[in-house]
DNA sequence: GCCGTTTTCGGCCCGACTGTTTTCAGTCG
């Protein structure tokens, strides 16, 4: 049994005692158990064998005892109690906002509604405004939600679908008649979020392929695979990435016959042995990954084909990728390599779950040449967020551990925009921070004239490096904030302040559209993790797949500066 | 349910917002 499968069924009883209406810090013990299961180096079966649970931290009698039976049955007894008290379909009522667990117990229990569709129908016959804590307000705004939600496409985050296709692209190489497997769709543009996961598979045994396909375990995500024969899969791969709008685009600009005309190359061409690991390499210089990727491209012979440069799969929407290619001005696109460091990240000083010494380790094993410490400002309360003292402590605290060769560690904080625009330090103590970004988290729904001077406000100080996730949105979870976003550019522009794309799948904020509005506005752009954790330090790549999509080159960024560049930067005087 | 202890209970990140109240509960972040 492994570790993920305990901490899986840990989650869950969380997730279901919170309808059943238990003690919240209960909840959140299991919550803390599953954390620490799904971290822990070891198996937590042979733990459990040895009867050492409890030594893990946040494992005490009684989980242990969970975990015991599960090792020992396959089962747990009081997590099957649970699902009994709380059926699927009330569990999906909490994806309507502003409805949460108390509301859905309540609403199956005296009205039986125990899916989205009850839920609709019992708002819509008035039978809700009668229930304690409801009322007609309540219902109207309920209705809206669960009509808004139904509608709304099952689509999951990139964050969420690229680990799941790159696992089953990878089961599917396993296999010996596997001669190429690649993803495509969505998941390949990098799609801020995906329906489905798209996999094109070269193979003269499609049975064989078929039913190693079969063998994988299920997934949380509908994949759907595509087997043609070696000599078809630059084409399928093509055709497969999309987008329709990009598909359409080149069949304006391309003479018809050509693309029909298309002679299916030698396999020879596209089937070439996987090199293990090649691709994967994280000592590659910036010059070699933007030549590699066009090399390990397999649809790049379709462009050739059709004399055109290779388009990267990000550009591919139909946004007017196939004329810049056509007057050789496509953009020169970011990639990984070109990021030196991350400008914004957290540590247990406000709520992060590594310590600074460990943040600042895990940065420089991963390659980075300078970190920013940005813990948050004391208003956002239930972060912990310092106080001016404690502040002051945390520079100096990381001036002393800034001393590494090759390697800079840079005072900063994640100050909050106060409601007024104003921040949550005063100037003399943003002065002595290295870097200030400056991010809203509360009052995100004013209206847009209010919102949008707010955080005009902010840009104009003059300590102000950079604007952290502009919009504030949580995709799926939370709208994004109302701005007049030329506004925004044109300060930023005049300022020079930088907007910032979050990595962090669940937000990828600035959207794509508006890192490409920036660039063109000349707004200087900044990839940062935001990571509350040494694990989220990996998450740049997602930050960089959303740059490209808003065709951002490499002297756009700020952190792809190297690190004298960016101090002086830093330094600059702002307009 | 876990943890730590000035041990066997009491705290565990907390404030804003909303719609429902008539002093508060639920939700959210």
């Amino acid at each position: 049994m492994d570790n993920l499968t305990v901490a899986e069924a840990l989650y869950e009883i969380a997730d279901l005692l919170e309808f059943t209406g238990e003690d919240p810090f209960k909840v959140r013990a299991y919550r803390k158990a599953a954390e620490a299961v799904g971290l822990l180096p070891e198996q937590v079966a042979d733990l459990a064998g040895a009867g050492r649970l409890t030594r893990v931290p946040g494992i005490g009698k009684a989980i242990a005892a969970k975990i015991a039976e599960l090792v020992e049955t396959g089962r747990i007894g009081y997590l099957e109690e649970l699902r009994q008290a709380v059926p699927p379909g009330v569990l999906d009522l909490t994806r309507v906002p502003g409805l949460g667990a108390r509301t859905a117990m309540l609403l199956y229990r005296r009205l039986g509604v125990d899916s989205l569709e009850a839920l609709e129908l019992a708002a819509r016959e008035g039978r809700l405004r009668d229930l304690p804590g409801l009322g007609p307000r309540k219902e109207a705004a309920i209705l809206e939600a669960a009509a808004r939600v139904r509608r709304r496409p099952d689509r999951v985050s990139i964050g969420v679908a690229a680990p799941i296709a790159e696992a089953v692209v990878r089961h599917l190489r396993s296999h010996p008649a596997v001669l190429r497997a690649e993803v495509a769709g969505s998941v390949r543009r990098r799609q801020e979020t995906v329906a489905d996961i798209d996999v094109v598979i070269a193979t003269r045994d499609p049975a064989a392929v078929q039913a190693h396909l079969d063998r994988l375990p299920p997934l949380p995500r509908p994949v759907d695979p595509v087997l043609v024969p070696p000599e078809a899969f630059a084409l399928t791969l093509f055709e497969r990435t999309g987008s329709a709008a990009h598909l359409a685009e080149l069949a304006g600009a391309a003479p018809p016959a050509e693309l029909a005309g298309m002679a299916p190359p030698a396999a020879a061409e596209y089937v070439r042995p996987y090199a293990a690991g090649a691709a994967d390499s994280p000592h590659r210089s910036a010059q070699d990954s933007r030549v590699t990727e066009e090399s390990e491209a397999a649809d790049a012979v379709v462009y050739r084909t059709l004399g055109l440069p290779y388009i990267p799969p990000e550009l591919r929407e139909g946004g007017g990728e196939v004329a810049a290619a056509r007057a050789g001005r496509l953009p020169r696109l970011i990639t990984v390599a070109d990021l030196r460091g991350d400008l914004h990240v957290h540590t247990t000083a406000s709520d992060g779950t590594a310590t600074l010494a460990e943040m600042a380790e895990a940065a420089r094993a991963l390659g980075h040449r300078y970190l920013a410490i940005c813990d948050h400002s004391q208003s956002l309360a239930i972060a912990r967020g310092l106080s001016p003292e404690r502040l002051r402590q945390h520079i100096a605290a990381i001036r002393r551990l800034d001393q590494g060769e090759g390697f800079r560690l840079l005072a900063g904080a994640e100050v909050d925009i106060l409601r007024d625009g104003t921040l949550d330090y005063p100037d003399e103590l943003l002065a002595e921070l290295d870097v200030v970004v400056a991010s809203l988290h509360s009052h995100l729904g004013l209206p847009e004239a209010e919102q949008t001077e707010r955080l005009l406000r902010a840009i104009h100080n003059p300590h102000v490096d950079i604007i952290g996730h502009p919009f504030g949105r949580v995709i799926g979870r939370r709208e994004p904030a109302a701005l007049d976003f030329d506004r925004i550019l044109e300060a930023c522009a005049r300022t020079g302040t930088a907007l910032e794309i979050s990595a962090s799948p669940s937000r990828l904020d600035l959207p794509d559209r508006h890192a490409r509005l920036a660039r063109e506005a000349g707004v200087k752009l900044v990839i940062n993790t935001d990571a509350h954790s040494v694990r989220e330090l990996e998450l740049l790549p997602y930050g960089v797949g959303q740059a490209r999509r808003g065709w951002v080159e490499p002297q756009d960024v700020i952190n792809a500066m190297d690190l004298p560049e960016l101090l002086d930067w830093l330094a600059r005087p702002k307009g």
